[in-house]
DNA sequence: AGTGCAACTCTTTTT
DNA sequence: GAGTTGCACT
């Protein structure tokens, strides 16, 4: 390396250097799980400023995770203080920025409120009354999807990416919907703004001229419009012939979000559509043992989606990862905590450890089995505090004193607590509030008041008590409390918010009657406005941070950072970036992971996903199977997963389970062991090839037959009444014992059922 | 307008 | 098995 070097590049290794002193044409940076990929970036920007006499302000880097967006930020100007003047934020969070600055040219209200998928289901609820919720739920995340995909209600692609010919008028009328509140959805966040760029000259060339370096983390986890806009920032305009320096860093074996709209082509296929485009990969790992990077490799290899890259660990060899077979998940549950206490019983801390799962639902016996155990875990990501009832009906005032057409959060709110307004009433505060303003909603909360004349009944001073309520809250805002105004925080405008439109009370009765945390999930909303100032800009901005990061709070109000020491248990997706030196995969079985209905992508995705899992794991990696799953309330036998068959035979160590019923074990383990992991990996069909070879195409050998007598270890005699063929697994049989129980078999599986003569 | 019961549906979820 | 939603009932 160059004498010359200054230290922060010293240490880089060659492909890191070569990433970050790249200038020129479009750079694509491929970064390999644990290859120093935000140092790499946060270098990048520092250096730009420092040696190529970049300005920070014309520096826009984006992310997709606030969590990650911090990071960069703070990273880069430890190294560099200016690069604290560049824009780092995430995506949706720049579109927000962008959009505030351009509110009126892109038609919205400059308070715009961002409404979240549930939002918008309440929003086409209100169009479409003629479905219901779940319906419009899907309505929802399929225009949501549109979004992504960049596409608008006359787009000619729209019929060919949704089945539903409906979907078409349903977006323009959502959209006309969503236009006369002021307010904006996710996707529009990435969509106007793009739209703006590529129709209104002077934005464009004003936003052209400010960015000039323009990086994108994760990249491998953009959709269609986020595509667009970053080439719409990127082009050039007429008054700079040159475009934006362009970089993305990414790494196409994490895509993990395609059911989210990612889109993986746009990694893909990068250097075709950016012509002229240099590659650097980075393949050096700083994390992992090779042997867990040996079965990460082995597993996503078979992916034919990919750009290809193969890591090597910088810190060596390390242990082979263990493969444990149980019977349930109850021993699933208590051999990981077998293995937590003997972390923690040679010297280790709970936080070494971690226990990946597929889906939230299987949290829970892990849960029981650790508080049983006295053992400290911390459960991330399944707390939704902000779609909790209590908090969107605060937060649903405070939207409606922001943006008083806000129709989603008046809806909300306009007979909580009750006040004896009906469906009736509100149509006629809704249609007065159209008529208002032609073509578009007037003030909800004016209308109200106004609509208090035409009805009768309670209905008439609940809507002028709910209009002189909303009223008197935003002249609180404005004015401060009684005399003194200025030095209080928005903590205190939102307690009153919440003790004067009832809230409290009505919550309150909720926790006594349920048991509910209401209160106390209210007192750590109040208590995060505290950072914000007692003003509409305060307010405001409130609102925006919560809508675009949701990890701010928790239900115990803890911010991020200064976790206790406990162990983690948390779905495969959410430990992206994240890092533990014990890692146990679990539920590593087919039709949970992956699913049985998943194939081509979706099962491409789902290996991702495993190789995602696999290497967060420094030190020692742990992968669990159970033959019974209880799922869905059904108790079903399982087969391994197929991502273990391709796992060679000889970089994974079969463990038995290290305690318990060994005598039942040992008969289920070695069946259940038989179809797993042949030497060379027999790849996917390895079981499902070898059901068809003996049974399925000589069904008059088979023995189980409808009207067969049986036999069963546990149950008695009884009769088959059903034979169906699965794909891998061999005939299900359906048995009516004598003593009325029906049930049903893998006769492969079990050796519990046999046919009997009689 | 509010309550209660039956029926339905179950992934993953950066923003 | 659990949580949510829709409908019917009062």
């Amino acid at each position: 390396m160059e004498a010359s070097l200054p230290p922060y590049l010293a240490s880089l290794n060659p492909e890191q250097l070569e990433a970050v002193r790249h200038s020129g044409g479009p750079l694509l940076i491929l970064a390999g799980a644990g290859s120093g990929k935000t140092r790499v970036i946060t270098t990048k920007i520092a250096y730009l400023v420092r040696e190529r006499g970049v300005e920070p302000e014309s520096i826009l880097a984006v992310t997709f995770t606030n969590k990650a967006a911090r990071e960069m930020r703070d990273r880069a100007a430890a190294i560099e203080p200016r690069c604290g003047r560049s824009t780092i934020r995430t995506f949706h969070s720049f579109g927000a920025w962008f959009l505030r600055r351009n509110a009126a040219a892109a038609g919205l209200d400059p308070n715009f409120v961002i409404y979240d998928d549930d939002d918008s289901t309440t929003l086409l609820h209100a169009a479409f009354p003629q479905y219901t919720r779940s319906e419009c739920g899907r309505i929802a995340s399929a225009l949501a999807r549109a979004k992504d995909l960049g596409l608008e209600p006359d787009s000619p692609d729209l019929s060919a990416a949704f089945r539903d010919p409906q979907l078409r008028r349903a977006y323009a009328v959502y959209e006309e919907r969503l236009r006369r509140t002021g307010n904006v959805d996710f996707g529009d966040l990435i969509r106007l703004p793009a739209r703006l760029l590529r129709d209104d000259p002077a934005v464009a060339r004003r936003t052209r001229q400010r960015f000039r370096v323009i990086l994108v983390d994760e990249y491998q986890d953009s959709n269609v419009a986020q595509f667009e806009l970053l080439r719409l920032l990127a082009e050039p305009s007429e008054s700079s012939a040159e475009g934006a320096y362009l970089c993305v860093v990414g790494d196409d074996d994490q895509s993990i979000y395609r059911f989210r709209g990612a889109e993986i082509r746009n990694i893909l296929e990068f250097p075709s559509i950016f012509p002229g485009t240099s590659v650097v990969k980075l393949e050096r790992n700083y994390r992992s043992r090779q042997s867990i990077l040996d079965v990460a490799g082995q597993v996503v290899s078979r992916n034919a989606g990919r750009l290809g890259k193969e890591l090597r660990a910088e810190r060596g060899g390390g242990e082979r990862p263990k493969l444990v077979l149980l019977e349930d998940q109850d021993e699933e549950a208590a051999h990981c905590a077998r293995l937590c206490e003997a972390r923690v019983g040679s010297g280790g801390s709970w936080s070494d450890l971690a226990i990946l799962y597929r889906t939230n639902a299987q949290s829970l016996t892990f849960e029981q089995e650790f508080s049983r155990r006295r053992i400290p875990y911390r459960l991330v990501g399944a707390l939704r505090f902000y779609e909790r009832e209590e908090i969107k009906d605060s937060l649903a005032y405070l939207a409606l004193i922001s943006n008083r057409r806000d129709e989603v959060a008046w809806k909300r709110v306009v007979n909580k607590p009750s006040r004896g307004i009906g469906e009736a009433s509100a149509e006629a505060v809704l249609a007065l509030a159209e008529g208002e303003s032609p073509g578009g909603l007037g003030d909800l909360v004016a209308a109200s008041r106004r609509a208090a004349e035409t009805v009768k009944g309670k209905a008439r001073s609940g809507l002028t008590g709910f209009a002189e309520l909303v009223d008197g809250l935003g002249g609180l805002l404005a004015a401060g409390p009684s005399g003194r105004s200025g030095d209080e925080t928005l903590a205190a405008f939102l307690e009153a918010v919440v003790k004067r439109t009832g809230l409290a009370d009505y919550h309150r009765g909720q926790d006594e009657i349920a048991g509910t945390q209401k209160i106390a999930n209210l007192d750590e909303l109040v208590n995060a406005a505290s950072i914000y100032p007692r003003s509409a800009e305060g307010l405001a901005a409130f609102l925006e941070t919560i809508e675009l990061d949701r990890s701010l709070i928790d239900d115990k109000g803890r911010r991020e950072g200064q976790a206790p020491d406990a162990v983690t248990l948390i779905t495969m997706h959410n430990t992206k970036g994240l890092e533990f030196p014990v890692v146990i995969v679990t539920g590593m079985e087919q039709g949970l992971f992956p699913r049985d209905d998943e194939e081509g992508e979706d099962l491409e995705e789902q290996r991702r996903l495993f190789y995602v899992a696999i290497t967060r794991a420094k030190d020692e990696l742990y992968l669990s199977a159970c033959r019974w799953r209880r799922l869905h309330g059904r108790l079903s036998q399982t087969l391994p997963s197929r991502f273990l068959s391709e796992i060679e035979a000889d970089s994974l160590e079969r463990a038995g389970p290290g305690s318990g019923d060994r005598e039942a074990r040992r008969n289920g383990e070695r069946r259940y062991g038989q179809s797993l992991g042949e030497p060379g990996g027999a790849g996917p069909r390895g079981t499902a090839g070898q059901a068809r070879g003996a049974g399925a195409e000589r069904p008059e050998a088979s023995p189980w037959r409808a009207g067969q007598a049986v036999y069963h270890d546990d149950y008695g005699s009884g009769v088959i009444i059903k034979v169906s063929p699965t794909p891998s697994s061999g005939p299900l049989v359906v048995v009516r014992f004598e003593t009325g129980r029906q049930a049903q078999f893998f006769p492969r599986f079990t050796s519990k059922l046999e046919p009997s003569r009689t």
